[in-house]
DNA sequence: AACATCCACAACCGCATCCGA
DNA sequence: CTCGGATGCGGTTGTGGATGT
């Protein structure tokens, strides 16, 4: 109930008649400051809670009532690229506040998305989740072509080698893992930054790959690809990319990583059976080269382009939905914000169905 | 009808960032 | 430069209505 706070100042739900003297205010003032706001506007209120109150609820300008669809799916695709920035994805939703979307969000997205099998974190299959108890079983499962995951399994029977692919996925997982956005571990992070891979542009194309094989696997319609649908993305998809090769350096950066990632979390037996495996790292007789590796990150961002306007693959912006610190440092950079303002519209825009 | 549980959402809290003196 | 107040942001909580038992 109400409740008023050491300070005689009152809490809770907001009256009608609190509304009122708060949007005469002001109509008649403007805000002014915050703080000084509510003794001159009659109210018994602190002016935190006036600002919250008029930036969520009273001011005229916001758009009421149910998200259409499509705001549903700029939301979508905009927390695939600005993760929770509440303030940022509303900026691109006229008249809708951050905390709307955010309860929008966290009440209905969410659950939608996990409904789909499609993790509202990373904005990936559900697959990599649990992702160190499940490795194990990874193989198997991918030879079996047994997923539970509908649009994995899709491709899983799309591949000739299934084996391949958990190849694939099992560094996915490790590079996903040590680059989450909700469990950052700078240590390990920056170990692979510093550390002595020798060409960390390799890490960035496989990513972007990882990025692209993403977008076959969670774009597109809300519901499941089709076969046919499948196979041309596939056959589009191996045309224009491939793997990087890693070495055995690289791979022994990936593990100490991986170890460091995990040290904290009582997930040792997982990593060393990482590191044992004899899948846990593509082997270069298995993975093709690299055709080329790209050294500057403006080719990263042009890639990212070209990818954006390709119409052959999806272009998702989950796609670039990476968190893996280099790239952020791009993101970060001054001199590319136009770049990403211009991307971030073009996701805000992007077509959900696939086509 | 009464009670419990679930759910959506407004509002709050604490921390981060901004900005002017 | 740095200090402190103002504002903004994101996570979380509390409340009330809806639904289930």
């Amino acid at each position: 109930m109400m409740e008023i706070d050491e300070n005689d100042l009152k809490k809770g739900p907001w009256t009608p008649e609190e509304d009122q003297k708060l949007i005469d205010y002001i109509q008649k003032h403007g805000h002014g400051s915050w703080r000084a706001l509510p003794k001159l506007a009659g109210l018994n209120r602190c002016g935190k809670s006036c600002r919250l109150r008029w930036t969520n609820y009273l001011r005229p300008d916001i758009k009421r009532g149910k998200f259409s669809e499509e705001e549903e799916h700029i939301i979508i695709n905009l927390h695939a690229v600005l993760g929770n920035k509440w303030s940022a994805i509303a900026s691109h939703l006229p008249g809708r506040t951050d905390n709307e979307i955010k309860n929008f969000w966290n009440t209905h997205l969410k659950k939608k998305l996990l409904q789909m099998g499609i993790d509202p974190v990373t904005h990936r299959p559900r697959t990599d989740l649990n992702l160190l108890s499940n490795l194990p079983q990874l193989l198997a499962a991918a030879n079996l072509s047994n997923l539970a995951n509908p649009w994995v399994d899709n491709v899983l029977r799309l591949q000739s080698d299934a084996t391949q692919l958990a190849k694939i996925q099992v560094l996915n997982n490790i590079i996903q893992v040590l680059s989450s956005a909700s469990a950052p571990n700078m240590e390990a992070i920056n170990h692979f930054r510093s550390s002595s891979i020798p060409d960390q542009n390799q890490l960035y194309e496989y990513l972007q790959m990882n990025a692209k094989l993403e977008g076959l696997l969670v774009n597109g319609s809300i519901g499941f690809p089709t076969h046919d649908q499948m196979q041309s993305k596939l056959t589009n998809y191996e045309a224009n990319f491939q793997l990087p090769q890693l070495s055995g350096d690289q791979a022994q950066n990936i593990i100490n990583g991986l170890k460091m990632y995990t040290a904290s979390s009582n997930s040792t037996e997982c990593v060393d059976q990482v590191a044992n495996s004899s899948y846990s790292i593509p082997p270069s007789n298995v993975l093709p080269n690299l055709v080329s590796a790209s050294p500057e990150c403006s080719s990263i961002v042009s890639q990212i382009e070209n990818q954006i306007n390709s119409n052959d693959i999806i272009s998702n912006p989950s796609s670039i939905s990476i968190t893996f610190e280099p790239l952020g440092d791009i993101m970060e950079n001054e001199a590319s914000d136009s770049y990403w303002k211009d991307f971030i519209e073009q996701a805000s825009s992007q077509s959900w169905s696939m086509s």
